[in-house]
DNA sequence: AGGTAACCGAGACGGTACGTCACGTCTTCAC
DNA sequence: GTGAAGACGTGACGTACCGTCTCGGTTACCT
């Protein structure tokens, strides 16, 4: 559950839609200038001004096609999650998966002032932008699914388990602990939380609705 | 683990501190502002200027004792965290009271554009504000370890339980269900994730380290 | 040397330069709000806010465009040196000429708080209000030399007579009695002066450098 | 006619009138600090709130006193003014008298930013500092008559010239070429103002009003 | 190939908010 | 009870971005 990816994965390869035509062109040279201003200084240093001079393109341009900070955030995140590749971690147990996706987005959000954090706080000011982020983790939850299927297939979990739930309880420690609560990076902490959670899942906690709990599958 | 109360438990008792002092007479005019126009418009509409106006009070003033929008945010925190008699819930079960604290935040997070929300959003932006609201939950969070000794005491957990750990648990995925994915309101979240912590909790999962889960030990 | 007509001789054709576009209507509006707060309240009154606000434009393009009230003062300025036709008296005698010129600027000082007064005010604070104002009177001193030429042709002065320093004492006096000293003011004093420069000329006093007064060298 | 010296004949030995009294002593330090402001920052860097921090004295105290900047460049001219021994050079020559005199004047005013400068420019902006410093120069011009006496005693000039007269002639390029035109100093400048007023008074220039010019007394 | 419509560069403007400085008044608290 | 210390109201400063507008000049694409 990487959140600093998006950003990336864009800027080598700009292959489609820029069909040698100028709008294109000017469109990756914006959509890169709002990952480097991000990573550089945040959401606050996310300016429409900046973002023109940055990508050396005038700021009229950005109004007429992104109107705000939000729509620039938006196309950024649809843009990195359309054509991204990515998957979940496949280690073949449970722990291992949950672990390994805890310790991306661990990375992603201990590095100081990361594109994620910003996109985040980004989020809770721009509708646009909070869309654009919740339709990327909808879909990268969507993907995670996989490791719930697995683990089920392999007779780890009863097959009603709630699989968004699941990963949720799973992951969401990592942005309280970090984002919210900004205590101390605890390099244990993406491994303790995968555990609970799936100690939880094998209790039977995430038993989907209309499954009694406990009576964990076959 | 409400985040809203803050704001409020300050406007009721407005008697103390303003001794006649006119000092103390702005301080709880521009704090009381400040609760109004987060509920109002959310953390954008906190602007200098609008605290001043709405306190009736001139903005070099604001400016003066409080510098920015940051430290306004952190004395409203700090005024709220200083008087507030609040303890968690005591229903006789860890289920029981995890629940009522997850209501608790549940209630004030789902309200729309809540004080919560717009203070945690101010603290992406203002190291003060940042500040003063892990202040004000670690201060809650310490408060609640007692949910826990309880459950100790009844014999329902193992008296190594890392309390923190628990409550984080419990209380981390409907932060991020509610603010971070923006998913819909689902009233049966608090009581789903209080359980899945609960259920952790009790298969060993927030075991102190140096101590053996369940007595498993060596 | 009339300080005080700059400001003047731009209200009366306001046709010209308003061509229509935004920008030079703005400016237009600009400079005769700076004359009009300068005669109505001296160099104090004229704020960056009040000249806006005269102008009918808003703070923010005053500040764009001139920086500064010193700005403001000298585009006042070399906007009037550009467009002005002023010239010289000419009476027909060197104390005639003299009067004449003592006598604008006479009318220019004495007349209360005037925009000249307001001027030398401001260039004693605005490094370009200093310089435009330096190079407005150059420009007039200049032209004044004709006065001085006059003379000469007339066979009232020696050739070698310094024109500048010969202008500056008929004048100085009028600016140092009615600005600095604040004497009264006196009606007869602009003739007393240009007579007294009149008979140091005369005594071959402003005789150039390399030459000997009145002819008295070999 | 130096104006410099006011401020300064006063830094020095503080004794007289500062008679171990607190209110003498802080109105010491207040005046002090105001030459010593003037000097490094000129008049803009005279403000209340400066001159209160470097006396060491708390801003009420000046208000109170002083009620504004005004009043104390007021007090500052009429102290010095006071208690100040200046008497006018006595060289022998009518020439050399106006010569010494400008030499101070042309001392006073080239040397960058002086307090006579600051002083001046104070004059365009406060009353009181206007009214102080037309006093100061007035007493300075009386005392300057004697340069003129002495000429007529020597029978260098006609008995019935007007001192007055003669000596702003003298004086004023100075101030119009150093403080107004803000041409480059020329040091030969004090010299040839001398030289041209003593000439225009020889030829009869300055004859008091109730005399007929040219024809010079007996 | 050429024409047209979309797009971009350029720059000014009105506007909101910022954070600062100095002024002059007024209130409070300690002596 | 008074006067120094300090807070406040007030007005101006100069700046940063915002979002809008009007030009004029390219450029891409489509007959």
């Amino acid at each position: 559950m990487d959140t600093s990816t998006p950003a990336s994965g864009h800027s080598e390869p700009p292959a489609r839609r820029r069909t040698g035509g100028r709008s294109a062109r000017v469109r990756a040279q914006v959509l890169d200038a709002v990952g480097v201003l991000l990573v550089e200084g945040g959401y606050d240093a996310l300016t429409v001004d900046a973002v023109a001079e940055r990508a050396g393109v005038h700021r009229t341009t950005v109004y007429r096609r992104w109107r705000d900070v939000g729509g620039l955030l938006a196309d950024v995140l649809d843009a990195a999650a359309a054509d991204d590749t990515w998957s979940p971690p496949d280690t073949g147990s449970l722990e291992g998966d949950l672990t390994a996706l805890n310790q991306e987005v661990y990375d992603a959000l201990a590095a100081g002032p990361s594109v994620s954090t910003a996109l985040i706080a980004a989020s809770f000011r721009s509708p646009e932008a909070a869309g654009a982020l919740a339709r990327f983790w909808a879909d990268r939850y969507e993907r995670c699914a996989a490791v719930v299927s697995r683990a089920v297939a392999r007779g780890d979990l009863g097959a009603a388990t709630d699989a968004h739930a699941l990963l949720v309880t799973a992951t969401a420690p990592l942005y309280h602990v970090l984002l919210l609560l900004r205590d101390e990076p605890d390099p244990g902490l993406p491994r303790r939380a995968a555990t609970a959670a799936a100690a939880a899942a094998r209790a039977g906690a995430f038993a989907a609705r209309d499954t009694a709990p406990g009576g964990a599958g076959p």
